[in-house]
DNA sequence: GAGCCCCTCCCCCGTGCGGCGGAGACGGAT
DNA sequence: ATCCGTCTCCGCCGCACGGGGGAGGGGCTC
């Protein structure tokens, strides 16, 4: 039974990752890491060259991020591989937009070794298995309620935006800092500039608001 | 390494899927087929004596559905075994159904040896890969569109409504006191009630509830 | 280079909120 | 007659929250 073997292109920004991620997969004889790229859109390209079986795709990335590169390797590609995206968090509201770009899985950093190799060989044999284009079809369902948005929607900045999103999620300043890994007043900013932006005086108000907006994808 | 063998057990009422599935399995020396059963309720009084680590459950059978005697393990047990659900065609309406009860995983009947053995090993082994708990509030939500309603709200008692009705409209405990007539030592009772029955942890995340309970008229 | 926006982070301060542990009154069930 | 659930209300406490008013750096445009 010696099929070849399973070929691998890393994407993330971060090299101790890579390197962590290369040692795990190097390890096992029926994986070969052919390529790595640092950014969304250095992962497109060398995926379109390489054509991998897998591709390990950071969510957060300079440039272009792992979803946009999901997308665009989904759509343009008559092939394209089969993409595990990786993030930290489970909550994340990156999943299901991972899913609707057409991930074929979703994997945790915390995740251990073997469940990463046991992962990847999961996904490159088969396309039949845990929710497959079931998911997909969640995913876009899920995205079809884009609503059609309050006035405030388009003035929040990027920031801001995913600082409403896991206050919608019902986190606390605290919680939030730590998912978007940056200090709590910083998040303490930006949920002041929600606030005033959406023209409400707490955090319930927010949600409330943004529900009632659809900016949400649940509405 | 040799970590004790992964304990399953078969659920289907045909007998030949059950040989199929147990040729397969026995095959390989860290599955250990451990019980059978050939119907839902079989399934569940099976599960609970012998406690495996994974559940093949077919959808369709006798008595009870597997999608019910999963939600029954995933209910009432402490430590569910992972319940992978079995089906013939993917885009079954089963499938929401299976992930909302508290399925691990969505197998097709029609995966190879190959594919089945190894989903099998990864359920087992990993809970934080392949789409966890974002499949699981993916299928919670398309679930709410068709069967509206959650387990608690008919818990709450009639002026927990009225104060969960006025949380939701953004407003404080002392507005909700003024506009019930009553103290705000009253309605701080009610949304301790409220969020206790709820299992949310302040009034933010009982709006959320709310909202995805479909709780709120207009939502 | 000046101006502007965005993101990051800091201080102090008041308070709404939620947890904990009560209590009295009413009404329906048995 | 007793019990239980519901609604009403109390005090105390700690903390997360939001307001006010900043500061510094990077990136953009003009």
């Amino acid at each position: 039974m010696t099929r070849p073997a399973i070929r691998l292109v890393l994407a993330d920004d971060e090299r101790m990752v890579r390197t962590a991620l290369r040692a795990i997969l190097s390890a096992e004889p029926d994986l070969e890491v052919v390529g790595e790229a640092t950014t969304g859109a250095e992962a497109v390209s060398v995926v379109r060259e390489l054509r991998p079986d897998v591709v390990l795709m950071d969510v957060r990335m300079p440039e272009v991020d792992g979803i946009r590169a999901t997308e665009q390797l989904v759509a343009t590609m008559a092939e394209p591989p089969r993409i595990v995206v990786v993030t930290t968090f489970e909550n994340d509201s990156y999943v299901y937009d991972a899913l609707r770009a057409g991930a074929a899985g979703f994997l945790l950093k915390r995740s251990d070794a073997d469940a990463l190799v046991q992962a990847v060989r999961l996904v490159a044999r088969t396309d039949s298995l845990l929710f497959p284009s079931a998911v997909r079809a969640l995913a876009a369902e899920h995205g079809r309620r884009a609503a059609p948005s309050a006035p405030w929607v388009s003035k929040l900045t990027g920031r801001e935006r995913d600082v409403l999103r896991h206050m919608a999620d019902g986190l606390t300043n605290a919680e939030i800092a730590r998912r978007l890994e940056v200090g709590p007043a910083t998040v303490k900013s930006h949920v002041a500039a929600v606030l005033a932006k959406t023209g409400t005086r707490d955090r319930t108000q927010a949600v409330i608001a943004a529900y009632e907006a659809g900016f949400l994808s649940v509405g």
